[in-house]
DNA sequence: GTGTCATGCTGAGATGGTCTCATTATTTTG
DNA sequence: CAAAATAATGAGACCATCTCAGCATGACAC
């Protein structure tokens, strides 16, 4: 049926439609004072014709904040591909997270405002899975060359690395701040000190004097 | 006027009251679905009265907000003073914020579902103040004694304590598991890897071979 | 071109919440 | 104990989401 593609592309086109009249709202006002009426009359359409293409406000919102997550995790995969160090990888995934998370702050809150209380949808769930998965990918990959440590469950070093950003990005904005140098070095020195390899055994400063003071005995000169 | 105290304490039980039955009723429901009607009821007094101690829902909801934060820091205060060492003080204080907020997430999902896209209000911003204070003392009284870095702006290791734990306990919380061990002993060792005095100048591998040698030689009984 | 059918769209109104305020009850005062 | 001041009540104003009976549009047969 030809009519069928054209009736298809055309329903389409007015998902879309209402899902960038809705983004658009959503951000200005936040989810309470978004009101349905005005999404629909942005899109050039009846109000209740929204709640033909979305069952409910909520399941709107949703549908947005998807969107959303899946450009961002395009975006992070993009970003760690053009490293090949892990560190590296990690300090251009934290700058990009930083960025992006400081940029769309407001959704964030949208999306917190969704959550239940004891629970969060398994849709919402998996797309946070897949965005967090490219750290692992890099974490994994370090482990492998053995830029970092393996006797720790991965989700110890992943969630300081995303807690960190996060609770920084937040802080940032708050401040109402440019966004100040130093938060994605400092996360990386951390990282590297506490994930990387783990040092020789350290020597005690005891020993070190006695080892000292054994050379100076046989080779006065120093190295 | 001795009558104007009892009038006082009269309405400041009523205040108590719906504060109680909305603290309840915020937990179990959220805030949307949070009815007046029934924290009233759970108050035992009409739901117009409601309004006459708290203006709208949402100074409710901060009201009762504000009573859990004072708790919070009231505890971690009494927590950091049982101990001296600045490690063993950020060690408690960072058990005691992890078992908290894992406790009252629910609260915590509730405040963020106030929190505007841009802004927060001031006294919600003051309180998280006070909050963070707690770490601050322990921290600056750790630099005094030489146990932490002074080289970083203090919100640099305020941001990874308690971005790591916000996060770790988001993630045990929507696992559903137990309190897993190893957060807080990993963020500490993090801590002082990373804050800890500046090393004294890690000895290359090739020196200490070399030591190692050179005491054999002198010296065959191990140290 | 026109009748028929399927499908999409509309917006008035049902529903259900927050918040107001005229009225009623209670307490204080002279 | 009457009068004045204060507190509490709950019916209903108001305003949002969401529903659904009816209207518009377009494909197809003839």
């Amino acid at each position: 049926m030809a009519d069928n593609g054209a009736r298809n592309s055309r329903s389409a086109e007015r998902r879309d439609a209402i899902l960038s009249a809705a983004r658009e709202v959503f951000i200005e006002t936040g989810f309470e004072d978004a009101r349905i009426a005005e999404i629909g009359r942005r899109a050039g359409i009846a109000e209740g014709t929204v709640y033909l293409y979305y069952k409910t406000k909520t399941v709107l919102m949703e549908a947005v904040l998807a969107d959303f997550w899946e450009g961002l995790t395009q975006g992070a995969g993009d970003t760690t591909a053009r490293h090949s160090a892990p560190l590296e990888q990690l300090r251009a995934l934290a700058d990009y997270h930083l960025t992006g998370v400081i940029r769309d702050l407001p959704f964030l809150d949208l999306a917190a405002k969704l959550r239940k209380a004891y629970s969060i949808d398994p849709q919402t769930r998996d797309r946070l899975r897949a965005y967090v998965a490219v750290f692992d990918a890099v974490y994994q990959a370090g482990i492998s060359t053995g830029a970092f440590r393996d006797d720790l469950p991965l989700w110890i070093p992943r969630d300081m690395f995303y807690g960190t950003l996060e609770y920084s990005a937040r802080t940032i904005a708050l401040r109402e701040a440019e966004r100040p140098t130093g938060v994605v070095d400092n996360l990386i020195q951390a990282f590297q000190r506490t994930y990387g390899p783990a040092p020789t055994e350290s020597l005690s400063e005891a020993l070190i004097e006695r080892l000292e003071r054994a050379v100076e005995k046989i080779d006065p000169t120093p190295g």
